[in-house]
DNA sequence: CTAACGTTTGTCCAATCGGTCAAAAATTGC
DNA sequence: GCAATTTTTGACCGATTGGACAAACGTTAG
């Protein structure tokens, strides 16, 4: 296998990457077919045909793209682990995710485009990997909900309503600033989210009586 | 001002409900750009011509699809009142919500992608008209709250994670029958979420001790 | 200096896009 | 039945798109 990619002057990984990063932007702004290879070009600095030379189609930018997002973005769930006391794991799960909401909201938008698309290029990872992970998890969550240390609920549901409570500030960043207003939409938006969000999941799954 | 619509022939009503119908199923999966007026006049069974005598522009369509989601989307907010009793009002408004993305996936998709997207066409809608049914509805809440009917908390934040988790199973849909599996993930996964969420909202918002 | 290699760009192309237009077809009022 | 009106369509247009290509430019090793 040559899945090894034989990346080799140093030029080329600086213009790669500065290309990933403009591409992130236009991408996550105006969605994969929304966006063109001029709009990425210019972000990038460089002309059409320039961009062209370190990748050959637009597709392939955008899978790079995906690719790399979505290590990152499954590592916080990854590191819910079944040492620590579970409120405090799950608190911190939520905090993690919460973070990665506010310091990569593109990363965000752009996989909450292609979801919305009906995940077209990642359809298989998301039966695979993902599936395989989150069932994991929920067996950890099941586990303290066998000994009494949370309360008893659906382990799934749990972790979908922590997607989408914590994407929610950057997928829909724009609402919640626009009902916010200039006042309460500032930046302390965030830590007020992540008093609500503790408030309402940790107390929420304390053991009952 | 002749903000009426005169709509005049039985024949022009019916044509406009067929490419709303069908523009709304196109938008909902492609976006705004990333759908075009043939594949609209296609799914409506009719030449691009023929589609562009009823909406001049592709702007139009989508400019009138969006004002008839609004309308239909904010009225479960609208319903919730002060005058039941409190975690009643706010089970049937998640219930309500959550009905809603079983019954218009592709409306609250529609709306996902607009908001993605920074909402550049429903800005000033955001900001106005929603901003104020929301502090409207946030002051019914804290009203709640003061007289000990409630848990103390967010009240927008708690609006805020209300929307995000029910529409979550409309616009994420597709990951969450991929992580839910054959199994879990078929009709069945909304009356699990909805038993999820009432447990998480409501007994997360019983007046504590 | 020069040959070899990596990088950049101007130019071009075919496909697709949103939208126009005139003329044909269907419908309606009488 | 006939004229007026509404509806439908084929053909077309300019703009934009993703991408190809060869030539030019820059850099470096000998």
């Amino acid at each position: 296998m040559d899945t090894a990619t034989p990346r080799r002057t140093r030029i080329q990984q600086e213009k790669r990457e500065l290309i990933l990063e403009a591409a992130l932007e236009v991408f996550s702004t105006n969605g994969f077919r929304g966006s063109t290879i001029d709009q990425i070009a210019e972000a990038a600095g460089m002309s059409k045909p320039n961009l062209l030379y370190y990748f050959r189609r637009k597709e392939d930018i955008h899978e790079t793209l995906m690719q790399r997002l979505l290590d990152t973005w499954l590592a916080p769930l990854r590191e819910l682990d079944d040492i620590g006391d579970p409120l405090t794991e799950l608190r911190s799960y939520i905090r993690r995710k919460l973070e990665m909401a506010r310091d990569f909201p593109r990363e965000s938008r752009l996989f909450a485009n292609e979801i919305l698309q009906g995940a077209p290029r990642i359809m298989p990872m998301l039966e695979g990997e993902l599936k395989t992970l989150v069932d994991e998890k929920a067996a950890v969550i099941k586990g303290w909900m066998r000994t009494g240390k949370i309360a008893r609920t659906d382990p799934w549901h749990l972790i979908f309503s922590i997607w989408a409570t914590t994407q929610h500030y950057a997928d829909f960043d724009v609402q919640v600033r626009a009902v916010l207003g200039p006042n309460r939409g500032g930046d302390g938006r965030f830590e007020d989210a992540a008093r609500f969000l503790e408030q309402l999941f940790i107390d929420g799954l304390k053991p009952k009586g």
